[in-house]
DNA sequence: AGGCGGTACTG
DNA sequence: CAGTAC
DNA sequence: GCCT
């Protein structure tokens, strides 16, 4: 409560403490003449200090005390407060000034990131609760993210908005996608509330204030002294790669009261969550219960992906209990996924599920090892992150060039562990050595792939995937009416912006044959006549198998000057469809964890059907096909394994 | 100690 | 077959 | 990396 008063009295003191904040270079200076005031005006808190000592380094100032005088350009606000909670505590009842921008706490980094002031208004920047907040498009317009601060020499590349295109990703999620795929039964506003910062009103006052003492006493974080200048450094680094990349929180928090096991007693079980502490054993209830598609998941009404490369799917959470754990064991994890071993990367992604509907804060290694998919290595590195803030065993990986080359090099389509490692041994620094290495023979798709490398990169935001769909969809029922074309992968997820897009063709009654050479020898003529597609990468192009072809990968645009984008085609028999939708909808993890319950039950899932009976030799390897038990629609399939239905929205692990 | 999804396409 | 992608 |  008082605590707040805390800023306002501990100016003084630490008025001498800002020192020097060893400026960087004059032209990197970019917030020079402009006066930050932070919100809470403190350092107390460990990401607030290096967040206000960063922007200090860029020329910031920053103003102790509201002054009307002081020349405030901006407000900095935390990310636990609202719009209304500045105008409570700042006692001003006129409002902020109109002058002043409100700004949340991701916008210095992002600004210095990019070396440039970017548009505050744009609706990641935004404070929730803001007025009239122009939920404008969520512009996300043609960023390509820009994965690596390395350069990506590609060549020609003649894009307009050159600075804007290199501009990263906005780290924060977006709540607009409205309409959508909103199968989810939740108060269309409650989008904000979820975030666990009551969206409004009243409250904002309590709130701010709370929140003022929780923030500086109650955080999990940091040890009571503090670590070194370099662990804040670092911090702000990790803090800027994360967003550099795309961070893999899903839906934060599971709201406390929907747990799914209804026919549970209150009584003794749960603790919390899903999890009755009880033995020693993480096992639930059934023996299939550690399969990720058994636990529905709370349904991120709608969400921001990232699937495209790591293991990454998405937003940043606004404030996770255990976000920094999350940050920290992801971008492990990414490293882990293009380093060399994907058994540890999976059993990361597993430990993150878990821990990403972890409602509260873990703070111990036992804590953590009694999650599901967490052992004692994992739990070990989480109380690390808890106490220190820092991952020692990360921190190496994240200046090592050769990691970043290899990042860069495997961002080409077409370019796997094996090129790109060859291609950093090669002593290639940049995409462009890559072009002019005389030991390196390009592929043609490989060659498409470093072409376009930034527009695949790019995200493609839910209306143009919509638009892609479309276009396709017209132009085949103009040949045959009877088709029907269903856009999959994140977008029927339900994701506010895509790697690809992803579309299921079929045609009732019809033979796969027929919708083969429909597709392949009308479709994709016509289209590519059209310049809707722009490259054939994969499918049909062998006329050897093309006889039996079932998927077809390419490159296509809205129009001509549109970024390219990354398009697959399957093209399915309506007997299976439901397999195939599964396969298609995704995710990865859902679906290998369906997989491998189908397996367990001595069954055999894939895109084309769920098969019993398939007769596996040692280990589990496929000696007989199986009969066929479920191919044609998902909800049967979902019976026959046992498993809970699952809209397509729900199936983000 | 052995598994970790299961398949399609390309060179 | 290895490599890549989904 | 974790699980059986």
């Amino acid at each position: 409560m008082a605590s707040k008063g805390t800023c306002a009295k501990t100016k003084a003191s630490k008025r001498r403490r800002s020192s020097l904040p060893n400026l960087v270079p004059d032209a990197q200076r970019i917030f020079a003449n402009l006066n930050f005031y932070f919100f809470p005006n403190n350092d107390i808190h460990a990401g607030r200090k290096a967040r206000i000592r960063v922007s200090e380094r860029y020329g910031a100032t920053w103003v102790r005390d509201w002054d009307a005088t002081a020349g405030i350009t901006h407000i900095i606000v935390d990310h636990r407060l609202t719009y209304q909670d500045i105008p409570v505590y700042l006692k001003l009842p006129e409002g902020i000034p109109p002058e002043v921008i409100v700004v949340n706490e991701e916008y210095p980094s992002d600004c210095i990131r990019s070396q440039m002031i970017l548009d505050a208004a744009q609706s990641h920047y935004q404070v929730p609760g803001t007025p009239n907040a122009a939920k404008a498009t969520s512009n996300t317009g043609p960023v390509a993210s820009t994965r690596i601060p390395s350069q990506v020499d590609v060549e020609p590349k003649t894009k307009q908005n050159n600075q804007v295109a290199r501009r990263s990703r906005s780290p924060l999620p977006e709540h607009d996608l409205k309409g959508s795929t909103a199968t989810h039964g939740d108060p269309s506003e409650s989008d904000r509330v979820e975030y666990g910062k009551s969206s409004s009103h009243d409250t904002g006052c309590e709130t701010g204030q709370a929140d003022g003492e929780t923030d500086e006493t109650k955080l999990p974080q940091t040890a009571p002294a503090a670590p070194d200048k370099y662990g804040y450094e670092l911090i702000e680094a990790i803090q800027e790669v994360a967003a550099l990349r795309d961070i893999p929180l899903e839906l934060d928090d599971v709201e406390e009261s929907d747990s799914p096991p209804q026919d549970e007693p209150p009584s003794d079980s749960d603790s919390e969550d899903h999890r009755p502490a009880h033995k020693k054993s993480k096992s639930n209830h059934s023996k299939f219960s550690n399969f990720q598609c058994m636990h529905s998941h709370p349904a991120p009404a709608n969400y921001s992906t990232a699937t495209a490369t790591p293991s990454s799917s998405t937003i940043i959470p606004p404030s996770h209990p255990n976000a920094q754990i999350i940050t920290l064991l992801s971008l492990q994890c990414d490293y882990y996924t293009r380093i060399q071993d994907p058994w540890r990367s999976l059993a990361y992604r597993k430990a993150l599920t878990t821990l990403k509907n972890q409602p509260h804060p873990i703070t111990t290694a036992a804590q953590a090892r009694q999650l599901r998919h967490i052992g004692d290595r994992l739990a070990r590195k989480i109380e690390e992150i808890a106490t220190t803030s820092r991952l020692c065993r990360f921190e190496s990986t994240l200046t090592d060039p050769r990691d970043r080359l290899l990042q860069l090099f495997l961002g080409v389509y077409d370019v796997g562990l094996a090129q790109a490692s060859k291609w950093v041994d090669f002593g290639c620094r940049s995409l462009a050595d890559v072009q002019t290495c005389p030991q390196i023979a390009l592929t043609d798709n490989q060659r498409v792939g470093i072409a376009h490398y930034d527009d695949f990169q790019a995200r493609i935001p839910r209306d143009e995937v919509r638009q892609l769909g479309a276009i396709v969809t017209n132009a085949l029922r103009a040949i045959d009416p009877a088709f029907e074309v269903t856009i999959g992968g994140s977008y029927r997820r339900g994701a506010r912006d895509s790697g690809d897009v992803d579309l299921l063709i079929t045609k009732p009654g019809a033979s796969t044959r027929y919708i083969r050479s429909t597709v392949l020898e009308q479709l994709v003529p016509e289209l590519t006549a059209r310049a809707f597609l722009r490259a054939r990468l994969a499918g049909g192009k062998d006329s050897v198998h093309a006889v039996e072809t079932t998927k077809c990968h390419g490159a296509c645009s809205l129009t001509p000057t549109a970024p390219w984008r990354r398009i697959d085609l399957l093209l399915v028999p309506e007997e299976e469809m439901g397999a195939a939708l599964i396969y298609f909808t995704g995710n990865d993890i859902f679906n290998r964890s369906l997989r491998l319950l189908a397996s367990r039950k001595g069954m055999r899932l894939n895109q084309r059907g769920l098969f019993e009976d398939a007769m596996r030799g040692r280990g589990r390897m496929k000696v007989t096909e199986g009969r066929l038990v479920e191919g044609g629609s998902e909800r049967g399939i979902f019976e026959r394994l046992g498993v809970p239905w699952r809209e397509p929205t729900e199936r983000v692990c």
